[in-house]
DNA sequence: TTCTTCTCTGAACGGTCGGTCAGTCTGAAG
DNA sequence: CTTCAGACTGACCGACCGTTCAGAGAAGAA
């Protein structure tokens, strides 16, 4: 007795979202097709029908998750804000939710290890790092178009951005006695008022921020 | 046929040694005791006589990376330099050879992704990163003892530190292209230069960084 | 109704792998 | 020498899991 049918891309969906439900709690590795069913309610056979092999379901899930991450970037980036408020969202996003991070993590880093051996995620990890710093790049350079911020080279401050979040991000994840995340989104503040904010209007010089090799570097900026 | 004996230390070692050299190439849950059997040189018995359960081999190879964390890090810490020198010890050691560090993170990330459900794994990672943080801070503690650093919260800003360290590794690991490991090493020691350097000597006023959150936080020194 | 097409089922298969075990070999002690 | 402890072997077992497959049920077309 077959169930009631549904179209292919209900089905499908369905099965992912299980299957992301899954990898959540026990992992890329522990989790099983037979569980993926019961969890979808459908039989065995019916994911292997949608998804021949094992590899193709768990790509459907990266995908999903690279799609939710797209989408929450994009409308913090389309918000009409002041990119200094911009990049906060970002923060926010990371920073504020710490249930929803840690799912978040504890998926990437499944795949993260699956990535430096196998192929093809290679490409789907790629997207998200790329994805990440494209946003906060774009927003940077926003905000010196508009004059906001200083005039740096926009990709390595968004490069330097971004490793401070996931490195914070981790450090509260594996050593929660060092970091909070309160504590985590202060210090990505800070770096960006260091890195990127105007100093109070003095008759101070323009402080060139950005890069060369570590010659010039950071002029932290000397108060007046 | 028994091959020749040796001393319990000798063949743990050895196995281990195998166990690590396959995780690095195949990974965790790729890596069987049936290889590392082969690749000790051993029979299949023998690991298992050792090592009852496939996990305390595998956490006998965790405390071997850790050890050998931790012995860099002491070596850096125990050199005779100034503390601005000692950091970039360390920079040097995550950022110029990249061979050994992508093994390294290669590792570790396996394990990362079994701490966030294993108890058993939970302990150790912790130990990774409290190791790292606490030789960071102690450095920075120092620097700032000997005049060399400004007063700040050397917690924190190990935090800050360690943070981009591991988030540019995990850039460079997977999006090579957005960011090379001299860029990293570069933008690692701008952010000391910011974060602690004392300022070129001038009148200046003092500069108060961070903010209000967290209430204290990192107040940077006023360099007289 | 009958036919066709596509969704769906669940038993069964085949391969893999961790763990066991009966027994062998070695070196040292008595 | 004999004895004994324990290092060592490799065949074997049982469980698990991805994949296959023959066929059932449902919906639309004719």
């Amino acid at each position: 007795m077959a169930r009631a049918r549904s179209t292919e891309e209900t089905r499908r969906g369905e099965i992912v979202d299980a299957a992301l439900r899954l990898i959540l709690k026990n992992g890329f590795h522990n989790t099983t097709l037979d569980q993926v069913a019961v969890q979808a309610k459908v039989s065995k056979g019916l994911v292997s029908y949608y998804f021949p092999k094992k590899d193709e379901l768990f790509l459907a899930v990266l995908q999903l998750m690279i799609e939710r991450l797209r989408s929450d970037l994009e409308s913090a980036y389309r918000a009409h804000l002041p990119a200094r408020e911009r990049l906060r969202l970002n923060f926010r996003n990371l920073f504020d939710n710490g249930k929803r991070t840690r799912q978040y993590y504890t998926v990437l880093i499944d795949f993260l290890g699956q990535a430096l051996r196998e192929r093809a995620v290679q490409g789907y990890t790629e997207v998200i790092y790329e994805t990440v710093l494209t946003y906060v790049e774009w927003t940077i350079t926003d905000g010196i178009r508009s004059g906001e911020f200083q005039e740096v080279d926009a990709h390595k401050v968004a490069c330097m951005v971004v490793g401070m979040m996931e490195g914070l991000v981790l450090q509260w994840l594996f050593s929660r006695d060092s970091v909070e995340l309160g504590d985590a989104y202060a210090m990505c503040e800070r770096l960006v008022d260091d890195l990127l904010t105007i100093p109070p209007t003095n008759g101070s010089a323009a402080v060139q921020v950005g890069d060369a090799a570590p010659s010039d570097t950071v002029v932290s900026a000397a108060a007046r």
